[in-house]
DNA sequence: CGCCTTGCTGCAATCGATTGCATTATTGTC
DNA sequence: GACAATAATGCAATCGATTGCAGCAAGGCG
């Protein structure tokens, strides 16, 4: 039913069925204040009949910015592999949801950023209006280089000396301190630990660690501190050695439940009991940590709202230009795996 | 340095600096074989010097194409609920690989497709130059409506009457048979199974599994079949009842890892011991089964080669305009939680 | 020396949506 | 009825990269 043959482009189409320019047609589905109510509706009828929808690289290039948010999922620094921990999945999953609430696709970086200026030149950064990364990894410094540059960016890990990026990030340190602490107070003495501090995240873990046994009066064996790659079959070679070297270690505090679940299925191999023998505490509380034999205390970090924040945060850091960090609150989700 | 102030784009910008035409500067970049050695090399060291790449939104206009392509996570049709299995996980990994490999952005989807027309009209769809969906969910008429589209798809799943679009997958039929057979060569005569017919591979998998009995001459009771969704919460209840009503199974077919590892918490707290008493497959082999407690006899499926063969017949279909569907074998691995 | 071929390079139109400015239609006022 | 004020619409330039066609230079051939 077209009438005239102007541009073929699908605008001037709803345009010609309308009976009004490309202009109109635009502004109405913009819900600019301009057009008039009734060709609005107009309008807006035909392209919903007719499956209209903007074309996205016309509307982009005029506008000079994209309705991409790119999400990069950190490396595991220790492997170089992709790390599979559902913690992330779900984190994933929430950003999705909240990007997709204020109008954004999420695409989706899984390379390392080894040198900021390779992300810097990468089209994965030029195409995006924003950038969310979860987890600081080793990439301290390109993140501050990053922040420099044009797309805004927000990080999801540990506050660190000299950060120029915005933050948003749950208390790792408290996160630590609780789970000693709860060993603490129920009375085992010879605490491991197992995370690598290279990642900022774990290293504010252990400092909470170190800080709950300063609290309580205990001393801390810095060889029961075993950095755990997020791999899990290099992890499990390494907690199988210590646990052979360190038979008499009576808690542990692991920086992820699949390391913990990793640590109770090795303990039960060699004979050992948990709790009664050993007590072990995870980190994240992701979905199966619940369902594990025995049930995995951990510390509870709150996903849904992080990941809510850290899409408002990156949202503030487009429109306004600034935004502030965000700490959230974790805490102790007690199971069967401690006494 | 720059000479002249032609138009203010970059790439202008780079030809200036090479004294050449954007043209030229174009072409040089896509390794045409118009533009002479040398230009084409000084116009590429300039390029690499000044972190210049082109604009996507610009290239995608003129072009008519785009680099993304879209993964589609189903929604849990019961529960309504996202999945936060970490087979999804794992998979998306493999898939934004690959696809980078190709040159592809990866475009994450994670809303239910309700309508066809809603998702062709959607910008995720429009903006694609190519779609993959992981999981038919209960969307097989609509997935054949898309296919009629003009933007190739990909489906990961299991085969249906009347499917129009690519279809890659693993054997669903032949793990459902492997997990039951296994179950009853071992002596044990009372198996259920966990998992929602609704769900074609589901369905496909609980084939299998009669066809184990109908092998080995045993009757399936079809009252030991629970539609458990994956959400793990409302699972656990059902499951719970489930184990309630039916105490003298000695068997149970899992269709997710997840599932049985819920399933043997439950058997847990009812004082009922795996293997012994009932033996417990799951499905998937994501990494944590291995470290459940007992370790998880599961049916592997090959999550790397699946995500590669979905991005190269997703390449084909783009380039060649077919391709053709893949089945992926699958496996018992055989752990603790069997006999 | 003139003409043709080959090899590069540049010009300018094009992709589809947006928007400042100009223009036309509508309403209100005296 | 004339004119101003306001509301609604249209015109045309613009975003940045690509590419068909035209143009130019260098070299070969008679």
């Amino acid at each position: 039913m077209a009438k005239k043959h102007q541009k073929n482009t699908d605008m001037q189409m709803l345009a010609d069925l309308a009976n009004v320019s490309r202009s109109t047609v635009s502004r109405a589905l913009s819900d600019s204040p301009l057009v008039n109510e009734k060709t609005r509706a107009k309008i807006r009828a035909l392209a919903a009949e007719h499956n209209y929808v903007v074309n996205e690289a016309a509307r982009s290039l005029r506008l000079q910015q994209s309705n991409i948010v790119s999400v990069v999922l950190m490396l595991d620094p220790e492997s170089e592999q992709h790390i599979s921990d559902p913690f992330f999945l779900e984190m994933i999953g929430h950003l999705a949801d909240n990007l997709a609430g204020a109008g954004f696709d999420l695409l989706l970086v899984h390379e390392p950023i080894s040198r900021a200026t390779d992300f810097l030149a990468s089209r994965a950064y030029r195409q995006s209006a924003g950038i969310i990364f979860i987890g600081q990894g080793q990439a301290h410094k390109e993140l501050n280089k990053l922040a420099q540059g044009n797309v805004p960016i927000v990080v999801w890990g540990a506050k660190l000396a000299g950060k120029k990026y915005r933050l948003v990030g749950s208390d790792n340190v408290a996160g630590g301190r609780l789970a000693a602490s709860y060993l603490i107070e129920h009375g085992r003495k010879r605490l491991a630990f197992f995370g690598d501090r290279g990642l900022p995240e774990l290293k504010a873990r252990y400092e909470g660690f170190v800080k709950a046994h300063e609290d309580l009066g205990l001393a801390v064996d810095d060889n029961l501190m075993l950095p755990v790659p997020f791999d899990t079959e290099q992890a499990e070679v390494m907690i199988g050695a210590f646990l052979d070297r360190h038979p008499r270690i009576d808690g542990i505090v692991c920086c992820s439940d699949l390391i913990a679940m990793s640590t109770m299925a090795l303990l039960n191999a060699r004979g050992m009991r948990v709790p009664e023998d050993v007590a072990v505490i995870g980190y994240d509380d992701i979905s199966i940590a619940a369902r594990a034999n025995p049930p995995l205390t951990t510390v509870s970090q709150d996903i849904r709202s992080g990941g809510q924040m850290l899409v408002k945060t990156l949202l503030q850091s487009m429109e306004k230009g600034s935004a502030r960090d965000h700490v959230m609150k974790v805490k102790l989700v007690k199971r069967g795996s401690t006494p």
